[in-house]
DNA sequence: CTGAAAGCGCTTACAG
DNA sequence: CTGAAAGCGCTTACAG
């Protein structure tokens, strides 16, 4: 059979065109009875208006983009963005679009050049954004571009962003995190945080010095990169030498570090929780299934995908940049941070 | 600026619209000098086609589709299909297709509504499916759609199929695992298979049996479902009332319920691996952080990902269907099955 | 409430 | 090798 069109439909109905499309459309312009008849036929034929002629007309493709920036190595072992993107795709759905998915290295002229062609081609509507960078280049890009989108997880801005984003309250989750391992007695407290060209771990890291200061605590930073072999290396660095004075406690910036740290403390002997305490910034089922099972923080990135496509799709509908600040996040309280 | 196109570039240069049309899509019927003109002064005002326009009147969207159903739990946790994701998305941008990515529940007929909408939408210009399920509806109804598809994983076919299809060697998957229990020393094992509905769990089955027979092993086959949880249960079931005749390692369908197998083991007092061995179908950054690691048969999901997606690219280029068997799997032996 | 027509921005025979 | 024109399948003022 050959592809049926709303010009078909016009005439088997004995109706124009432009009937069929306000009827399909929910516009005003037909008679109640034409609609039901012309949703009736559609359903009968399993029938659905063409996407492409659809968004050539309406100059709107009805897609967002989204572009997954992660070495091929850790994809699909960060288990924070596969939770993120199901949020999203579940949010999209709701509001009737489709979500385009790119993944690609780590090399930063790739998603540049992804967004240059998605707003040349008019590929998608929108696009969402993540890992808020230090002299991050994307909005203004995107600016240029005349792309809509949404900053996920902006941070260390003095004043609200002039474009849409979700915020993470850093400073809160940091209080949470120092807060509990001061509760369990500890007093010197290593942060092994994530790059520093990630505006979010300069907060965070603020975050675990004022909160520590206020408890009397000493904070030793390390600054890694998020990946697990870095989290070893930085219990290497930080507790290889032990002295008196070493952490006895370390704050990691995501579940894959945790998941290092504790094998690296195993290799040189420290035990986890009696010897150094672990807390992860990031909960996953790595956090849960390790032995022993690691205190995280979970930030809900499901939750957190469904309010950034929100943002995205009321930014596509009514041209309004809004902030809104993510969920609170949990505490999970597990063994690696147990009293002895 | 107003968003610029083909008939202004044919102004520019005081060309024809058709000769920019061709000039682009590195056709015949243009000179090499207009050629380079078109090209660089799209290049210079970072122009691209309007995806839609050319959609439309090319009749292919330029995309793929891709439904993931899964729980909402599960999504995240399942390794193998991020890494897929990945094979996938690499390969289609190689061959300059859009992914398109739906995240459903479990519920059947919402992956089928998506078909439906994507052929009659022409929003996608084929899809990929996963998991061959006893008498799948799927192959029937995107055949009837008219909608091109590659089915990952096929298994269970007397005759090659007749639709383009990746196809696991179960059989020798089986083998491989059979053997190195055997090796090891193991002649009482038990086989914890995913849901029978998927029909390469059957042929896993078999030839688990069949390498078992050939060695005088005796196999428990259990059913369960590929969830964490049920991994746990699956151990319970098997090794809660300990007798003589228990098995003395058992064989896991898939990551995630090799590490409920673990957690129950370790519940019930039995030590792993002398008592019991542990062997995973599946790979994944969780057998390898587990303690003991987890040995485990590395199917490399990024790799499949590609095979299957080229497949689909060819199907969309050719029309023709293939079958393409996947690459040779490895057995990445660790501390769960030890010789102690 | 309905119909004829232009327009969205490409591609592609067809005639020169 | 180049140009004028039709067509892809919708949407949307505009006139009735």
């Amino acid at each position: 059979m050959a592809k049926e069109t709303i010009a078909g439909l016009a005439r088997r109905l004995g109706i124009s065109k432009a009937s069929v499309s306000y009827a399909l459309n929910g516009q005003p312009g037909v008679s109640e009875l034409t609609r039901r008849r012309v949703l009736d036929l559609a359903e009968e034929l399993e029938w659905y208006p063409s996407s492409s002629a659809r968004a050539l007309s309406r100059s709107r493709s009805g897609a967002v983009g989204m572009v997954l920036s992660a070495d091929p190595l850790l994809i699909g072992t960060e288990p924070y963005y596969m939770g993120l993107l199901a949020g999203i795709e579940t949010a999209l759905a709701e509001g009737d679009m489709a979500l385009m998915l790119r993944m690609i290295g780590k090399d930063p002229a790739q998603e540049r050049a992804t967004y240059e062609r998605w707003a040349g081609e008019r590929k998608v509507d929108g696009v969402l954004i993540f890992d808020h960078l230090h002299d991050d280049p994307r909005p203004a890009l995107l600016e240029r571009l005349g792309l809509p989108f949404v900053l996920h997880g902006a941070t260390g801005m003095e004043a609200p962003p002039a474009f849409s984003a979700t915020t993470t309250e850093n400073a809160a989750d940091a209080a949470t995190i120092v807060d509990h391992l001061h509760e369990r007695g500890h007093r010197r407290v290593a942060h092994v945080s994530g790059p520093l060209t990630h505006r979010q771990e300069e907060e965070r890291i603020r975050g675990v010095r004022k909160s520590s200061a206020r408890h009397g605590i000493d904070v030793v930073q390390y600054e890694a990169n998020y990946a697990l072999e870095s989290g070893r290396e930085a219990v290497v660095a930080l507790f290889g030498t032990r002295s008196a004075e070493s952490a006895t406690a370390v704050v990691f910036g995501n579940d894959l570090m945790s998941m290092g740290g504790l094998l690296a403390l195993r290799e040189l002997g420290l035990r986890c929780p009696e010897d150094v305490a672990v807390i992860s910034w990031d909960d996953s089922l790595h956090c849960q299934l390790a032995s022993p099972s690691v205190t995280a923080l979970s930030r809900n990135p499901t939750m957190q995908g469904r309010v950034a496509a929100e943002l995205l799709l009321s930014l596509l509908d009514t041209g309004e940049a809004r902030v809104r600040s993510l969920p609170r996040t949990e505490l999970l309280v597990r063994d690696s941070t147990a009293i002895l």
